[in-house]
DNA sequence: CCGGATCCTCGGTGATACTG
DNA sequence: CAGTATCACCGAGGATCCGG
């Protein structure tokens, strides 16, 4: 955050000083779901300015959040979350946690991005519901794909399709509306918000896994 | 944080767009710790624009996470957290554990303010190694007091002195040291860093308690 | 095409002074 | 005490350009 102090000995102020500014913590959202290039980073963070994304980037290089990766035998700049970085997990789900319930309607010209949904899927994620719970999920949301894994009550996330969903989910931006119980699997399937393959038993079961 | 948006819908973009703005989750810390005038405000967050503080608090408002109400028969103003903007607490804990693993020494010139204590003490508290306990602390980092008090394993932070503390603890910027493990209770007394009154048992039970 | 760097504009922040 | 008013400035936003 460069100069940018709050001037208190205080490791909640420090953390704002390090990642605080402005889409510091998106850029911090989409390195926790994987490493990227910086073109990613940009697509995944449509209206980022291609400075500010290079100064955040040099700035939590240099706070130790971020570390620059060239790829072997391609010269090619990956940019990766330090152990540091991969430590604000529990503050991106809280933080993810906390907006999601005041999630409204989507506003106009408001898309969605594979990383944001991963991060939904993993503020949601209710451990005590998965308790003992294996289940293999795969969300289609437009032409994005998200896959849950759930093994014996730990979730693991991907953005690749899976070969062996147990359940496919088609849906749109329904799914925060699913995900806060505000739309039942019933009405949401019959509405037709929501489409599956498999057994719409297990949507059921998806909604007690993952909600806001 | 007005049209300042990122053009996601996603929860934890909202969150952002919401209190992600300078200064907005400092007002919260503090107000997680107790309903505050605006003046206190001020003195809780040297350094802060009193316009800033006004349209943070404006904009909080409006987005459902401040309240002002008007304390009876005095026409003084309180500004408080609604439920949603206490809601923040895990948010804002995760957020300050992360950073007080960074904090390193103090820098030139940085005050500690009684709410960042009382916010350090909830990010560091351990629930496990609290399981059973009670005791009284009163911590006393210059001219500020600081009460943690834990009945059963369960912890209640207060800023007023207690008639009837086990331990008091007279400690400056070193408690970071202390609760990060960097400094052992023995040499903190020795070295005349912390003062204590009462039994030196209870400050390595404190140090167990909490722990950066 | 990727990974930026450069330039310019505009609005929010920071600092200070002022008012009900 | 609780803000409002004013203003300078810097960083965000947006477009374009450049080297590999």
């Amino acid at each position: 955050m460069g100069k940018r102090v709050y001037g208190q000995y205080c490791g909640f102020a420090r953390a704002l000083e390090l990642v605080g500014e402005r889409w510091a913590l998106m850029v911090v959202r989409d390195l926790l779901v994987s490493p990227k290039r910086f073109r990613e980073l940009q697509r995944g963070l449509p209206g980022i300015p291609s400075n500010v994304l290079t100064t955040r980037l040099k700035e939590m290089e240099t706070a130790g959040v971020v570390e620059r990766r060239l790829l072997p035998r391609s010269n090619h700049v990956v940019y990766q979350l330090t152990a540091t970085g991969t430590a604000l997990e529990p503050a991106v789900t809280e933080l993810g946690r906390w907006g999601a319930k005041l999630l409204g309607p989507p506003r106009q010209g408001e898309v969605m991005t594979v990383d944001a949904l991963v991060t939904a899927l993993r503020s949601t994620f209710q451990p005590k519901a998965a308790k003992g719970v294996t289940a293999a999920y795969e969300l289609h949301v437009g032409n994005m794909v998200v896959s849950a894994c759930i093994t014996r009550g730990r979730l693991a996330l991907g953005t690749t399709p899976l070969s062996d969903a147990d359940l496919t989910i088609e849906i749109g931006p329904a799914l925060r509306d699913l995900l806060a119980g505000e739309l039942s699997p019933r009405k949401a399937l019959s509405s037709g918000l929501v489409q599956i393959q498999g057994n719409r038993t297990l949507l059921e079961q998806f909604v007690e896994l993952f909600r806001i």
